[in-house]
DNA sequence: GTCTATATTATGATAGAC
DNA sequence: GTCTATCATAATATAGAC
């Protein structure tokens, strides 16, 4: 966001301002992650934030000047989070061929929305109002990500490996599977009588994504299939 | 809701109250769901609802005293419509085995959620909250359904015609790729170009459905994959 | 059943001291 | 950068006339 701190070198002890700013940012959109997802975006205000991150009201408005500019941050926050898990688990996974991988990477996913159900509120929030902001996130953080896994779909889809179909709507069905479970958990406890997010149930939901996305291949990873 | 009006047999040409009543709480319903759809929960309010349902801001709070009240009016009228839909498929499918029947239940599911994409969005607010409300939506009017596909899902497991794993989980899995790209659709249309409303996204969905959680099944009904 | 008017509270955002 | 105080607006809900 602000960045370019030329830092404590110059002032001695002191502690420097833009640290301490960008500390207070980052306690700042962990609250705000946390009150969009529990009351979405209209429900969140302001002042429930700033309690969450232990601040005054008008410092949050200080960093984030509009609620809009608070709620795109708060996802590309979340989504950076991602990307962070993502990004050696690529590197890692050269090799394999194109199913694999996709396989590999949307079982991540899964673990990665049990963990943080946030996203998908976040995400359908987004889609309601009809902003320009919407738009600036997928095209700057969603776009990359999609790219590459629509080319290894259609890679795998060649192979034989991945059912036919729009590359499009397969990669919005596997991220359904990923990541909607985790948000309607208190629907599915009621209807089951289990949390979905217990650690045998993401493993269960990995191991579905994979037997339906992916039936010929073999079930290698470590998570067994129920 | 209310019901029971001798009605006009009595006084003439007049129009009975309780009738004028129930058509206004349909109108007001009406703009609750799509206003509940397009801002969230928190962010409907009764003016926006009374304004889009063409009445005064009061007569919403007389017809539903709390917000809460008419969120569950609004979720259980969308709910009811699709039970009413369901109803008669369910018995012109009584002689087929289960798998198909599970498969033509949630492809007729799938089009009803691209015309009712605002279903999900009502689910999604009541997970967020905590109140007793979407306790007793759940056992009252999604329970029926989900323990009779779960039982159609297990029977159909044991068919062999179904991929293994826990029954809810496969229920929810097909849920989410039911509905969930057409509440994403600003998201699918930025990133694709198409919008998955279109009577062929909305077949080849229903297909892709069919494909990944039917592998052994023809591909029998009318709309072609993809 | 439907309206007008209003009480009360909470919101997003700003001003100005430090 | 962070705080206290405040403005203008909009929210849910109620009261009372018709």
């Amino acid at each position: 966001m602000k960045k370019t701190d030329t830092d404590s070198s110059r002032s001695g002890a002191r502690v420097p301002k833009q640290q301490r700013a960008w500390e207070t940012q980052e306690r700042i959109l962990k609250a705000a992650v946390r009150v969009f997802s529990e009351r979405s975006y209209e429900g969140a205000s302001y002042r429930l934030i700033a309690e969450g991150a232990g601040v005054g009201q008008a410092l949050v408005t200080y960093h984030f000047p509009s609620k809009e500019d608070l709620w795109v941050a708060a996802l590309e926050w979340t989504l950076g989070k991602f990307q962070n898990r993502l990004r050696p688990n690529l590197e890692a996974l050269q090799g394999l061929d194109p199913a694999t991988r996709v396989k590999l990477i949307f079982q991540d996913f899964t673990r990665f929305c049990a963990e943080h159900p946030e996203l998908l509120g976040l995400l359908m929030d987004g889609n309601r109002r009809d902003g320009p902001d919407l738009t600036r996130v997928a095209n700057d953080s969603l776009r990359p990500t999609f790219e590459l896994l629509r080319e290894l779909i259609e890679a795998a889809q060649r192979d034989g490996t991945m059912p036919a179909g729009d590359p499009g709507l397969i990669y919005y069905a596997m991220i359904a599977v990923s990541c909607m479970v985790f948000s309607l958990t208190r629907e599915f406890e009621q209807l089951t009588g289990r949390d979905p997010r217990e650690p045998d149930m993401v493993e269960a939901q990995a191991a579905l994504l994979g037997r339906l996305f992916f039936p010929g291949l073999a079930d290698a990873d470590g998570a067994g299939g129920q």
